[in-house]
DNA sequence: TATTTTAAGGTTATCGATAACATTAATCTT
DNA sequence: AAGATTAATGTTATCGATAACCTTAAAATA
């Protein structure tokens, strides 16, 4: 590998006139600088990131820490964060924790370990506080996205769940239904609390009984076994019209679950959920949902913790962005009125 | 931050010590090794990848180069991609292209800088060339996925597009159209071209006729202008019975174009492509594709990428592999026999 | 007992870049 | 013209970890 040192050898000046022409610092003659450069373009010269980022004390990455790869939210999430990141000059490291406490572990401990510069969180869950205690400790600046944990104050950009929820269900009333189950992700999460919270908030609101039996709950993640929810579904009785679901995942495999069963949807169940579905939404215009600004969570998120490195030192106080759902009505609900 | 030094200071020890005990090499006493564990404990100790990195002249990082991050092919591959890099003890970074050279080249210069120890890219096309020229230059080991970039030997994983498309056409064929455009990617990537010859194989093989006014070139990626597609499909005259898209995103481009005017899928139109659509052909099964193995395209790549580095110096021959697409039936295209 | 061997640890140099300080020679000031 | 300033460059120490070599005391061997 070609070096501040080959470049300054053969160019016969000290590796550290190199370094102010690489870094645009201090005074250079026109001449040398020249002869510089020319020389680093003839031995193809890059930079090492990893000495400067030992000196420097600062790597100019930032991570990403996300709980489903293969969820659109994510990955629109991840797009407004990489874009925010690049403008700031910033590189952007991705981590995918599947909604499971051991896998967050293991990246918090790359995160430590990489010396990055910042963090962007979902986290898995309430569990994740030591996680989330050691990225403080170790100053880590985070900001956390989507899920608030309790325990810890910081930077975070939440949706509207309690909110989103509510509508979900006040449309499903305003078409009719009057029996609503919910599939819900984990209660250790906080916006699946508050998405029962709106869940039951728009029953109320509409003098309909909450029922506990027809709320489950399961994992917003990947889901690899779902006897449960089948044997959920069979013990409901009567069935439900119309089943909210805590997120988008979740509704598809309720869907899928349903269909093999010979129940058609939106025929004989209505579903609505949380969050869009990408630009599959597009082909099939179905789902009726509560989409989330996906792409603003990550653009803003990464605003505020690039703005918190910088600022660093500075007591800036803890910022909170809450943004609304977007109800998209398609045709995953049927209209019994 | 805690240092080493600081370990041992409060250790009693040398730093050499510290660093044997980290690493399980040398001989240490049970003694001094729980000492020395506890104080890293009682400090919060994590060790400096960059120091390290710098010294051992290794980052453990690789980097997987993607072209649209919205994709379900990519996301999945990336999912393989992760699972066999984190099951060697590497941490991986994730770039996004968009089909954008521009942006490709940044990341290359991230790459490089970055002094990561491998890389997997998706490459934007056959213009890609002078960045893969400039891995090898800098020694970084690399493995193409997805398309062949002529003028560079190399490790590769590719779909079985000539006979993907191939089986596509067939398949439509089979259901009585006889007349069949094609939606096609740049033709300067190399899966564009061998998926159009598998289209126009398709033809000959079945006596039909090729005429390229059925044929559109664009862009695999994300498309921010559709006015000359909508041009293309106004000037087929007459209309063809099915279109095959180059990949799951221009089908689903072309379909929304067409009911846009009013022309059905599969009512008035039929339409196939490459690549699923991840967990969405669960909720709605409409798309009739060849489906390749993306999680595997990931895997396997990453596996060739990390032998590749570990068996650096010893001179494997290139290896190629090639996945063979499934023809996955579903109910976009109307039987017209 | 004298000599080797080994266990357990320490010292020093190094990776590649940059900050802080030092050195020249030329230019400016009065 | 003598001292002060400045432009342009060089020297040395440093970031945190590890490799390569060195030291010492105890244990093993002849």
């Amino acid at each position: 590998m070609v070096t501040i040192y080959d470049i300054a050898a053969k160019a016969n000046v000290s590796a550290m006139t190199v370094s102010r022409v690489i870094n645009n610092t201090g005074k250079i003659s026109e001449k040398t600088r020249a002869k510089v450069k020319r020389v680093m373009e003839e031995l193809n010269y890059v930079p090492n990131q990893t000495a400067r980022s030992l000196v420097l004390q600062q790597t100019k990455l930032l991570f990403l820490l996300i709980t489903d790869i293969m969820n659109p939210f994510y990955t629109t999430l991840a797009r407004g964060a990489e874009d925010a990141a690049k403008k700031s000059g910033y590189r952007l490291l991705f981590g995918n924790s599947d909604e499971n406490l051991e896998k967050e572990s293991d990246y918090i401990t790359t995160i430590l370990t990489a010396r990055v510069d910042g963090v962007l969180v979902a986290p898995a869950g309430d569990p994740s506080l030591p996680h989330l205690e050691s990225l403080r400790r170790h100053n880590v600046p985070f900001v956390l996205l989507d899920r608030e944990v309790p325990g810890i104050a910081c930077d975070i950009v939440l949706g509207d769940s309690k909110d989103g929820a509510r509508r979900l269900v006040e449309h499903l009333i305003a078409l009719g239904h009057r029996s609503i189950a919910m599939v819900n992700g984990s209660s250790s999460i906080s916006s699946a609390r508050l998405r029962l919270q709106g869940y039951q908030d728009g029953l109320k609101l509409n003098d309909l009984p909450y029922d506990e039996r027809y709320v489950y709950e399961t994992s917003f993640g990947p889901l690899n076994d779902l006897t449960e929810m089948e044997q959920w579904i069979e013990r409901m009785d009567p069935l439900p019209t119309a089943i909210v679901a805590g997120n988008n995942v979740l509704a598809i495999e309720v869907m899928r679950l349903l269909r093999d069963r010979g129940i058609g949807v939106p025929e004989h169940m209505s579903i609505v959920c949380f969050d869009d579905l990408g630009p599959y939404s597009e082909i099939e215009p179905f789902l009726t949902v509560a989409a989330q600004q996906a792409y603003q969570f990550g653009y803003m998120g990464m605003q505020m913790l690039i703005e918190r490195i910088q600022e660093r030192g500075t007591s800036l106080p803890w910022k909170k962005i809450v943004l609304p759902a977007d109800l998209i009505i398609r045709r995953s609900v049927k209209d019994i009125t």
